[in-house]
DNA sequence: CGTCTATCTTGACATCTGTCGAAACAGTCG
DNA sequence: CGACTGTTTCGACAGATGTCAAGATAGACG
């Protein structure tokens, strides 16, 4: 069976188009764009495993996955944290674009964006190609 | 393409069946194991999100998943920053998992260890029910 | 053995992060 | 309107993080 080939990590920036040693001046044109993109890509990817690299927001955003909508105090109760921390790292999910939030009264309700989690499951596992 | 519905995500803690609490001393019981469970996991996968969380570390796994062994002054010579900080980022995803090295003669290789990639992936988006 | 290259470790420093208490803001209920 | 509950923002602080320069270590080569 083939295991899961990750990605990212398997992006490899050199196999974009007639990538390598097409030219000796790997140095200035493909290459270079191609590790450029990656570059960017990193950028952009790893804010969304950073806000993951808690242990109380992977936590927090296993419960948002877990129940449709999520009522922040829920989620509080289920810390031993402080209810401003928990805001705090609800905050940083939100801006890293992979929770939502809505007022309903005076509870607010959280929920995962299908997106970001799908960007990164791409970029670990999914991506065909790569295999190593 | 995947749909499929992440899963630190859903790792839903709740639905843990009653696995042996045989610790007497517990406050409750399942669902007190079943969070202290959840936290622990949440506790150990969060540092390999972590490790992933800078820019410069997850390139550094890129390139180095992209090529079955990675020669540190390769990818020193892809960065702007200095040696050091490369040797430090790579000595964080090794203590990480994510990465092992050897050293031949004069120069040290890296390589992804697959098994932190899989939990990762798995995390993200395979496992179907919890944990298993 | 001595020297050179490649890599890692140490020490220092500015910045970022996680956390809390206090206060502000948003809505509900009496 | 006023009091109360739920949530976020603000200000502060200890500790972690990313980075570099300088020095240490490992192995190759003459």
């Amino acid at each position: 069976m083939s295991k899961q080939p990750v990605s990212v990590l398997t992006s490899r920036p050199d196999e974009e188009p007639a990538e390598q040693s097409s030219g000796a001046a790997l140095a200035c044109c493909a290459p270079l764009a191609a590790r450029a993109r990656s570059t960017e890509q990193a950028a952009a990817v790893a804010p969304l495993f950073k806000a993951l690299g808690d242990p109380v927001r992977l936590r927090l955003m296993s419960m948002i996955a877990s129940s449709a909508k999520a009522c922040v105090c829920d989620l509080t109760d289920a810390f031993d944290v402080s209810g401003p921390t928990i805001s705090h790292h609800l905050k940083v999910l939100r801006e890293a674009g992979l929770v939502d939030c809505e007022r309903r009264g005076t509870w607010v309700y959280y929920w995962v964006r299908p997106q970001a989690l799908e960007s990164l499951g791409t970029l670990l596992g999914a991506a065909g190609g790569a295999a190593g």
